[in-house]
This record gives C-alpha cells, sequence and structure tokens, in this order.
DNA sequence: ATAGGTTGTCGAAGCGCTTCGACACTTTCT
DNA sequence: AGAAAGTGTCGAAGCGCTTCGACAACCTAT
C-alpha cells in the first residue's frame, strides 16, 4: 500500500504538498504539481479512505436508504438507485446502500458514525418515524417522496396532484366522462406513502372542476385481482370509457382483460397510466402515460446534496411537473366519435 | 460527537479498554463490561468509521458492483442487491454501490483506497477486464456469474446449463418433440456474459439425448419483435409444442400473441420460462418456470465473503441446482394426448 | 531601497481508534 | 511455599491523512 508520505518522498516534497496538490486547496506551482502527479502515477497512489474520513470528518459517502420491498415500483427503484450512484461519482462521491429494513436505527448509526456525509431516503410515508431524526441532526438529507410535514427538510418528487389533474384532463378533451381510477393495492394507502392519495386528490378535484364522473379502486396486481376489479367497475358505472392507471403490476392484466372483453383500446375505452415510460412503451398497447422520472429524482437529490456540503443550498421541496406523453391507449371516448 | 475517550471517561476506564469491550478481542470482566457500556447507552457513542478504518485497516464494507444497465434482469438484481445488504448487516457490514459504469477502474479504486474489505461482481463476462485486477489483489471477492476462467477466483450462479436440461427434460416428459428456445435480445449474447450461451447447451445436449429437435431464436423484449420471431419460428417447425423462454420482457408477449393466434397453453402449447418465480406468477398464465434464486445468491456471496475475511473459507465455484416448478403453463403435447 | 503584499512550501499537531507489550494481581500446580 | 500460568487493565505508539501557522522567496509600489 503506497503512502501519501511515500509519494511525497519519491516527489521530494512534503507531505503536505501532496496533499494540497491532491485537495487544491491552496496554489501550488506548475513544476511541483507535475512532479507530484508524475510519482502519483508512477507508484499508482489511492489514497487510504480510512485516513482521509479521520483526519477531514469527511468521507465522500452518500447513503441511499432504499425500502426493503421488492414488490412495487422496483424499476423506479433501481433507475433512481443507479441514477444516484452515477450522479454521485461524478461529484467523487460513493454511495452506501442501506436498507429500510434498519429503519431509525440505520440513521443513527451513519450520522453518528460518520460513515456518510449525507443520507437520501426513499419511500417515505407521512409520518416517517425517521424525520425527527433528520430534523435533528445537521447532516444534510434529501427526501425522495413527501411527508406530511416538510419543515425543515428537502423534499423531490412527483407532482402527483398535478399527475391526476393532468390525466384526467387529457380524458376530458377527448370526451370521456367516466372515469375509473385502478390505484396501487390497498396496502400502499393503509401505509400513508402519501403519493397514491396526492394523485387522487389531484384527479378528483380537476374532475369535479370539469364535471366527470371518478370512482377510484385500489387494485392487487396481477390477473385475478384485475378481473375481479375491472368486473366492478362496469358494474356499477357500465358507462366508464376512460382509466386511469397507477399500478405497474395491473396494466398488463388491465389490457388483456378489456382485450378479452372485446373493449378495444383506444376505440372503446382510453387507458391512461401513471408508470416508468419502460412500461409504458414495452406494454402490449403503447400506453399514454405520465412517467415517473426516476432519473431526474436521483440526480436532483444527490446535486442538492452536494450543494448542501459544500455550503451552498437550502431546504426546499422541489415538485417535478408531470408529462403526459400521448401514445396508443388513449383516443376520442366512442360517444364523441 | 462523543468519542471513544469519553466514554472511557465517563466509565472510568482506559480508552483500550472500551475499545477491548466493543470489539471483544480480549476478555473483560463483568463489572467493567456493564459499566462500560452503560457508558455507551447514556451518552449515546457510536464509533467513529474513519477512525476506525485507519486503525485496524477495515472499512467493514462490501463493495457490489451493479450494471449499469436497467434494460435486462431488473428484478434479479434489486433482489440480489437487497439480499447482500441484508445478509452483510446481519455480518456487521455495510454495502457500497458501484455502478459498472467506472468499469476496472473502480476496482482498483476500491482495492486502493481501502473503501471497502471485499467486492461482490454482477453482470460478469466470460472474459470480463476485472478479472486480472482481482486475481492481483488478496481482498477477497465473489463473482456472480461465471466468467470463462475461473482460477483464483470464487463464483456463485445458478446451474444454467443443468437448468437448460431441466427445461427440455420436462417438455420431453411430456412428450413434446419440436421445442423453441426463446432467447435474450442478440445484444446479450454479444456481450458474451455466458449465461444464456450455458443455458443453452445445456439445453441442445440434453435435447440431443431425447432425441428432441430444437430451435433456438434470440429475442429482443416487446410485443412487435416477438410476432416476428414467434412467426418465423411456425413458419419453419410448424410442429413445435414446446416453449423454453429465457427472457423476461419476453414472457407476456409471447403469452399473448399464443393466445391471440388461437394457440391455447397448455392445451396446445407449453411454455416453459426461466425466470424469477415474481414474474412466473404474476404472468396471464401461471408459467411452469426454473426461478433464478437470486436472495440465495446474494446471501452466499456476502457470507463467503465474511468467511473469507475471517481467514476461513476458499476459492470455489458454486453452481446452485435448479429447480422446476411445475404450474400451469405446460400439459401433454397435442399428439400425445 | 524598503515596507508591504503575494505565492509556494514545510513542519507539526491531531483526527479517534486499535493493538501491543507491560504490569499487577489472582489462581493453579508441584 | 514458590514458580508458573492465567486474567484484567492500562499506557503509548501509530494508522495515513488534513490543516494551520510559519516562513522563505519573490514581486510590487512608494
Amino acid at each position: 500500500m503506497v503512502t501519501l508520505a511515500e509519494v511525497a518522498q519519491h516527489a521530494g516534497v512534503s507531505a503536505s504538498t501532496v496533499s494540497y496538490v491532491l485537495s487544491g486547496k491552496r496554489s501550488i506551482s506548475g513544476a511541483t504539481r507535475q512532479r507530484v502527479e508524475q510519482s502519483i502515477r508512477e507508484l499508482g497512489y489511492h489514497p487510504n479512505a480510512g485516513a482521509r474520513a479521520l483526519a477531514s470528518s469527511r468521507s465522500n459517502i452518500i447513503a441511499l436508504m432504499v425500502p426493503l420491498r421488492t414488490d412495487m415500483y422496483v424499476p423506479v427503484m433501481m433507475e433512481i438507485a443507479i441514477a444516484v450512484a452515477t450522479t454521485a461519482r461524478l461529484h467523487g462521491y460513493d454511495v452506501l446502500l442501506l436498507t429500510g429494513e434498519e429503519g431509525p436505527d440505520a440513521v443513527r448509526r451513519v450520522t453518528g458514525s460518520g460513515l456518510a456525509d449525507a443520507m437520501i431516503l426513499m419511500d417515505v410515508e407521512l409520518a416517517d418515524e425517521r424525520l425527527p431524526l433528520l430534523r435533528g441532526t445537521d447532516q444534510p438529507s434529501v427526501l425522495i417522496g413527501l411527508p406530511a410535514d416538510t419543515t425543515g427538510l428537502t423534499c423531490v418528487d412527483l407532482d402527483f396532484g398535478a399527475t391526476g389533474a393532468l390525466c384526467v384532463e387529457h380524458l376530458a378533451k377527448l370526451g370521456h366522462h367516466d372515469i375509473a381510477v385502478i390505484g396501487e393495492a390497498p396496502a400502499v394507502y393503509e401505509r400513508h406513502t402519501g403519493f397514491a392519495e396526492r394523485t387522487l386528490d389531484g384527479l378528483r378535484s380537476r374532475a369535479r372542476e370539469l364535471d366527470l364522473r371518478v370512482l377510484h379502486r385500489p387494485c392487487e396486481g396481477g390477473y385475478d385481482a384485475m378481473a375481479v376489479t375491472l368486473a366492478r367497475i362496469f358494474d356499477e358505472r357500465p358507462g366508464t370509457t376512460g382509466f386511469v392507471v397507477q399500478n405497474e403490476s395491473a396494466v398488463e392484466p388491465l389490457l388483456a382483460l378489456l382485450r378479452q372483453q372485446g373493449r378495444a383500446v383506444p376505440e372503446d375505452v382510453s387507458v391512461v397510466a401513471v408508470c416508468p415510460d419502460q412500461v409504458a412503451t414495452q406494454a402490449s398497447v403503447r400506453l399514454t402515460s405520465v412517467a415517473i422520472p426516476a432519473q431526474e429524482m436521483g440526480r436532483y437529490a444527490v446535486e442538492h446534496l452536494v450543494a448542501k456540503l459544500d455550503g451552498r443550498g437550502s431546504d426546499e421541496v422541489v415538485l417535478i411537473a408531470p408529462e403526459l406523453t400521448v401514445r396508443a391507449s388513449t383516443g376520442p371516448a366512442p360517444s364523441a366519435s
């Protein structure tokens, strides 16, 4: 293992000079810098992370807490994680992967031990147990998701309220009057993650303004659950012609069942999904959808943290404006054609 | 920030005694131990990770290199990552998330800086650039996947050869003679990740023994690509009654297209998939499948590393025996009924 | 020519922990 | 009873780095 001191000796300078070449915190003459850099290369020097962390009280690590569940939104989570890791590297940070399993203890452990300089939390609940801890520390953090009380916190999320509104507007413009919303599994609502409710609220209030009828049904993923849900919907509102789906694992079953019942998409029935683009484009019908901007959220989270660690930036809540992409699953309402 | 010294003072012992209470590396009397533990609790002490790493040259971190691609096997990757993180915590390790992006440089950086004590590599190619580096260091590592040359390496993977054989045996037992294999996208084969080829080899050689005909077609995911592929298959081998699919994003399109063509599953055509259980059970037909044991691989990788770091364990290649679960997508061949 | 300001480099202290050898004390064996 | 072995604790060194103050050496303005 090559040390700073060896590099210094090799280059004929003092250790501190090498350190300053590395960090750029003091000016170094061109000649010295080149000599040192040359030595670093020749010796294959890598600064020791532990020593660095100890001396500078900076680990250059960002902790990312992902949910333990692997049953929901997996691609989104993964995409966020990758975006976080990639962006972090761009800024000289590494990423520590924590699972939600440990809960608040993980937060305590990480902040207490100086393992990480900052944290990103995913899968935030409305009254998340970890929030008081975050407020009580001076370690920067970003939530991906929106808790009930955001005072003193930085959050980023898709504007799900606007997303709901956008979906219903699109359907309204096409002449649909009876809208069914197929939501996440009941468990998601019970967990109070918030995003599902926000979508619904946004959607309902816009629907009221536009004078549309909305029927909301939570739904487990899979074909069997979807079949039951769909039957109930058409039973209660036979005139339903517009669907908004916010449940990845219900998308394909819905399309299959509609097809099976002889309801053509988009001729008889229109479907708008709230899902990652990949799901929307790989479905059996290319879906009109509002994308979940996973990459953008991950990137934003890291960049905000880096700014804060550099002494810039402040607390804020950023809601990303939804974008609706029209594909092949929505069209004029049958009565309007 | 509470330090070891403060704990020591509070408990009325020396710093080294506290350290030994924490590590258990020397015997400590019950009374002292309790006093120290009490102080730790009262002060809310957390050992500083950097100092610890520096003094002990152990970071208690395991690096996990995940592929950058988010287009393939995402749920499997995620499941492995979660299993790795969970198992690591059980053994007192944290997990550093690296993306494949940096390639061999990441390996150099991590081993050089002592950021991590060990590494787990996913998405290993047959002649992976990172292998020479791993062989040239004394830092333990585990590959999830199988390169061409495994000398001096520890690897864990599903036994894809046996998997292929198992699929074809199952179909043979049901009386199918003409088997079509729908593989990964051509890019996967070109990348030489090995697993796809191994499945195919195992499948083909067993098919030869059982006197079956096999037609292999790589396939991009999605409906359009699948439609083309399927048409070609039935064109070339109209008598095909058995399918083996090793491509998550081809599964649902295949089922939909078969249905659309009036070929009932499993009455007219049987389908065996190689995919995570979640995909198999959530598909429109509950699929007979060989599961990809993501959790098991993740857990094994960590446990092997921990053993190695503790001075136990040695290099070895572990191939996990495939298990075929019969569900609703396979049945007797039509001619045999 | 001299005070004042820059610029580039160095030495030393110290970050918080682990670990080694030493040492006092107790127990066990002959 | 004395030597040998085991127990529990301490002090000090040192892990590899950052950072602060000091200080030559040089440049500019007067």
